[in-house]
DNA sequence: CCTCGTGCGGCACTCGGTGCCGGAATTTTC
DNA sequence: GAAAATTCCGGCACCGAGTGCCGCACGAGG
């Protein structure tokens, strides 16, 4: 809440923390997470049994660690979106971020995925994250459509529309044991759900905001029953604007 | 899971269990969940603290003591469906059957609302409700579309988008008190997410049997240096094969 | 009358989580 | 460079949720 006001840069790093992390995971990986105790993790860690509170509220939540830095990013993300953006592919796009997050430890992600498979306690937990996500992605969407008939209505079910897609392709990964391009699957994923969420016609440049280069390729995502004419035009005009 | 075999037509009724209900609710409206412990309320219902435990698993579910029944019609309902039946609104009549429950008992519906808007824990709970709700649904369209391209993607989106238009109608309903049909606005919210899912599809008729729709959207991909007459020839070409 | 099954209450115990305090380390300030 | 203040950490004591176990009362059946 109001903790870290500027920590962008680089961080602080506490040593402890990241000790009692992989404490826990050592044990919750060999005698499992219901088997082990905070008293445990401590003792193995080689600290005060105080201190795991201190870093972490619960026993849970030492099985998240970056949830709660990688949701800051998805909200200043979007904070720092214009106004010429199309909201709901930068509501992909946050997604997104959520992702390459999961994408940055394969190993560390896949371990907690069994973890979170087989706790049941886990898995609520996963559940209230996912939740906060869906909701940061919801009032951005709400704040957009906030002049448009069934504004939030629309909003609420976009924004669990695209998280779904999200947890799609992140949970087919995962279950692959961290094989593959997760961020490509998560593309398909996410490019199913815009198309049927701008169904006349949706054109520009790919995906990617960080990525240049790319300017050249666009993708045009239409219906069948769509007359050409219509695709066409949307087309030229898009292209005429970039 | 195994407990109750045959019991659709009169419940057992154990009367310690709504006791319990009773004395717990009373207690947390006048001086909060988190305030009132289990002992409270089994002192107040006049039994031991043992038999909270045997009715309840934890001290969550006394706030949702009607979830686990009306996920069972849920389940019910969707396995007595027919193959004619059009997936996509069947599962828009099974999250129905929630949003009837919840207005079968507008005043204990509205003051569990306002508890779990007010407890962390009792709104995750209700979140892990939620997801065995969603998960209902999307096994069920999962099956439906099993040898749809996508189809689990699909299944797993629609299923979310479902739940996010209940809920959205649910929560707009428990906001002001009870009033107004909460039916009507379920309706007017599933209609919103089955129009964005089956376009072309009237709505009222059962229509497009299962066949149409995983080819509607069309996806193309080029160069912004390709003439537009090519595309438009590709594009058709393309179509007509399919 | 005895027995067996069942539902209930009453412990005693584990474990997650918190408040509080004292001490050590580190930084600030003169 | 020493004293003072702040921060960080460990060690209690404590609360409450949840569980295992045992004993007891009650009703059904031989």
């Amino acid at each position: 809440m109001a903790a870290a006001a500027t920590n962008p840069p680089s961080t602080p790093k506490p040593a402890m923390r990241d000790s009692l992390i992989a404490a826990a995971f050592q044990l919750f990986l060999e005698r499992g997470y219901e088997q082990t105790t905070v008293d445990d993790i401590v003792t193995l860690a080689g600290v005060g049994r105080r201190s795991f509170f201190r870093y972490f509220p619960s026993k849970e939540d030492v099985v998240f660690p970056d949830h709660e830095q990688c949701l800051d990013d998805m909200t200043r993300f979007l904070a720092a979106s214009a106004d010429s953006d199309d909201p709901v592919t930068r509501v992909c796009d946050a997604a997104r971020l959520v992702m390459r997050m999961y994408a940055e430890n394969p190993t560390f992600s896949v371990q907690r995925y069994r973890l979170t498979r087989e706790v049941a306690g886990l898995r609520t937990y996963e559940l209230s994250v996912v939740w906060r996500y869906e909701k940061t992605l919801g009032d951005y969407l709400r704040t957009r459509w906030a002049d448009r008939k069934d504004g939030t209505l629309r909003a609420n079910v976009a924004a669990a529309a695209v998280v779904a897609a999200h947890n799609h392709a992140l949970r087919r990964w995962l279950r692959s044991g961290g094989e593959g391009e997760p961020l490509e699957e998560v593309d398909r994923a996410l490019e199913f759900v815009r198309a049927t969420w701008s169904p006349d016609a949706a054109a520009g440049t790919g995906g990617d905001p960080a990525g240049e280069g790319a300017e050249d390729v666009v993708v045009v995502i239409t219906r069948r029953s769509t007359p050409m004419w219509r695709v066409v035009r949307e087309v030229e005009s898009s292209l005429g604007e970039g």
